[in-house]
DNA sequence: CTTATTCCCTGATTGC
DNA sequence: TGCAATCAGGGAATAA
C-alpha cells in the first residue's frame, strides 16, 4: 500500500499538474467523517483550502504536504487504501470517492479511499504532522551511525522497528522485509544486535530498495495507484515479499512467511541472519 | 521510556 | 452455493 515510493511516484506526477494551481472547489464525503483531521470540521477544513494557490508539492515519509500561498499546509496520508488522481474533467461520482477538489484550469483531484482510513489536515505548521518523523532515506539523512544509535538496547524485533516512522520514515511491510532481504538480516533480530557493519549494510539497502521501486513507479499487489490512475510495476521485482516457498534469489534457501506483531513477514532463514 | 495489543475500515479470499 | 472467518497493513490509542 502507499510507503514512501508509491507517495513519491505520486508528489513527481503531482507537481506540475498542481503548482500555481488555485482551488476553485472542494468537497469531502459525509460518509468519511473522519478524513478531516485538521480541522476536524469539514466546512472549516474546505474554507481553509478555498481560494489558496498550491506552491510546491512536497513529501516527507508517507506524507503529501502542498505548501499554500497563504502559509498554511494541506497534507494528505492515504494510510492503507488512498489514493489521489489528477483528472482533466470531472465525471460522475462513483461509490469510493470521499473528497474532490477542483483547480483554477478546470482539472480535479479525486480522493478514493475504499477502507477510510486516510487523513487529510490543514495547518499553519506542519512539524505539528510530521515533527517526530525520523530521517528521510533517499534525501542523504539517513545514516548508520544515527541508525545505530537509535537501535541502542532496543529488545523488539528489527522489522517492527523498521516500521516505527520516528526510527526511519517511509519504510511499510513491503519494504522493510525487502530491505532486510537485501542487507541479508533477519527481521527477528533484536534491533539492539545489529553491529556497525550491518547498520550500514541496512542503511544502503534501505536506500536501494526505496529508490528502485520508486523508478518502478511503486507496488500494486493491491489497490494501490498513482496519481494518473495506473498501477505500479514494482510488484513484478520484490525479491522476498510474497515468496513464502519459492527459492531465495540470492542463496537458493527457501523462503519463509511469518507473523510478527500483526504484520505478514518474509524472509530467507538461510541467509537472512 | 519500551513493547505488545487493539482498533479503525471494507473488499477479496479462504474454509467448511 | 452460502455464509462466516480471515486477510490486507499504516498508524493512533491503549495497556502493561
Amino acid at each position: 500500500m502507499p510507503e514512501l515510493p508509491e507517495v513519491e511516484t505520486i508528489r513527481r506526477q503531482l507537481s506540475p499538474l498542481v503548482v500555481d494551481r488555485t482551488i476553485v472547489e472542494a468537497w469531502l464525503s459525509p460518509e468519511m467523517p473522519r478524513l478531516a483531521a485538521h480541522p476536524p470540521d469539514a466546512c472549516a477544513f474546505v474554507s481553509r483550502l478555498l481560494g489558496r494557490r498550491v506552491l510546491s508539492v512536497e513529501r516527507r515519509g508517507k506524507f503529501l504536504l502542498f505548501p499554500l500561498d497563504d502559509g498554511q499546509t494541506w497534507i494528505v496520508h492515504l494510510r492503507m487504501t488512498g489514493a489521489l488522481v489528477h483528472r482533466v474533467d470531472g465525471g460522475p461520482e462513483e461509490r469510493f470517492l470521499r473528497a474532490r477538489f477542483r483547480l483554477d484550469d478546470g482539472s480535479w483531484l479525486w480522493y478514493r479511499d475504499v477502507r477510510k482510513l486516510g487523513r487529510m489536515w490543514v495547518v499553519a505548521d506542519p512539524e505539528q504532522v510530521v515533527g517526530k518523523l525520523g530521517p528521510e532515506p533517499l534525501s542523504g539523512c539517513l545514516d548508520a551511525a544515527a541508525l545505530l544509535r537509535a537501535l541502542r538496547g532496543r529488545k523488539a524485533p528489527l522489522k517492527a522497528l523498521l516500521l516505527d516512522q520516528r526510527l526511519v520514515a517511509g519504510l511499510g511491510n513491503i519494504y522493510a522485509d525487502e530491505a532486510l532481504h537485501e542487507a541479508g538480516i533477519s527481521p527477528l533480530r533484536p534491533g539492539g544486535t545489529l553491529a556497525p557493519e550491518e547498520a550500514e549494510r541496512l542503511c544502503l539497502a534501505i536506500r536501494r530498495v526505496l529508490s528502485g521501486a520508486t523508478r518502478h513507479g511503486g507496488t500494486s499487489f493491491w489497490s494501490y495507484l498513482d496519481a494518473r490512475g495506473e498501477r505500479g510495476q514494482h510488484q513484478f521485482h520484490v525479491r522476498v515479499y510474497r515468496r513464502q516457498g519459492q527459492p531465495c534469489l540470492r542463496c537458493g534457501g527457501t523462503v519463509v512467511r511469518t507473523r510478527l506483531g500483526g504484520r505478514s513477514t518474509h524472509y530467507c532463514p538461510s541467509c537472512q541472519v
